[in-house]
DNA sequence: ATAGTAACTATGATAATCATAGTGACAAGG
DNA sequence: CCTTGTCACTATGATTATCATAGTTACTAT
């Protein structure tokens, strides 16, 4: 980024999160640390990201505290990043982000009638749609609750992405 | 911003809103609409963009339908910007950032003791802390609904920048 | 010895951002 | 009527982030 003015300072707590999250490589990274992608080049390839971007962006995210760097296998070491409580914490800012995009981001039958990712809290089965609380049962809602389902339009993408 | 891919066009509805909120000039501008300011040059001033970012960020967001130009007076006429119902829509979003900042991006004792900012439920009296269901009577939040009051210290930084 | 895999780092062109200064349209005061 | 002031911007040039592409490191497998 360019130089620019140092928000971390502020007292402000929006502003304090937009240090972090005013960044686009950082949200979608995040959303697929969430969706349980960790490894290096799965990120990459999914983000659609420069392998630079990504390893700055990850190193960011270390620094502060949001992901973890855990070896899974030596010789040779590779690593996989693993959301912090501080960052599985971030949940609520990205259900929020989709919920906004399934109300206004999409043009009448782009996702073939439904939602472009369907969510299902585990706890009572009911398609919660963009709510917070549970319809169905009323309980408020956080990462871990839900199941994510994405659309066969969303699917397709991320399998061409994959490939 | 860089030459960077395009993400309209993903079916990843967070995607979708990371093109327009991944951003920090858009989450700042946002964050002092939805603080009641609607005039350009307070906007530079409280959230330390230049007018160049400013301008560029609010056609931006007048063309994405978040945002809407309206005269204030003629002779010389000038122009006041509010948010539209689809950019009411994303207060969750922003009020997400802000509880996940007051519980993790302070100090101990950064700000006093409380949050850096409170906010009250309109209806019950209620300071809901960083719920997005009231604790006091279980209604749903959204905006509207709650009176904020940032605290001493926040309440001076605004007051330096204004000045 | 060669090819393959995963996680990066290096390079140069391109494009966004910053600070600063300037413009246009008008109102108010001397 | 001439200067000063206000508000909403636009223009300019230096700085810095991003992108695409290629290369590196450290191994395993054949």
């Amino acid at each position: 980024m360019p130089k620019r003015a140092d928000l971390s300072a502020t007292f402000c707590p929006v502003g304090r999160s937009a240090e972090l999250l005013g960044d686009r490589a950082v949200l979608l990274i995040l959303r697929d640390l969430f969706f349980g992608n960790r490894r290096f080049e799965v990120i990459a390839a999914n983000t659609g990201l420069g392998p630079q971007l990504v390893s700055a962006r990850l190193k960011l995210l270390e620094s502060e505290g949001v992901v973890e760097r855990r070896p899974y296998q030596e010789r040779p070491v590779r690593y996989e990043y693993w959301l912090t409580d501080k960052g599985k914490d971030l949940f609520d800012v990205l259900y929020a982000m989709r919920g906004w995009a399934e109300r206004w981001a999409y043009r009448d039958g782009e996702t073939g009638g439904g939602p472009a990712m369907r969510y299902i809290h585990r706890a009572c089965g009911t398609d919660v749609g963009t709510a917070v609380v549970c319809p169905g049962c009323g309980e408020t809602l956080s990462y871990g609750d839900l199941k994510g389902e994405p659309s066969p339009a969303l699917k397709a993408e991320q399998a061409r992405r994959a490939g």
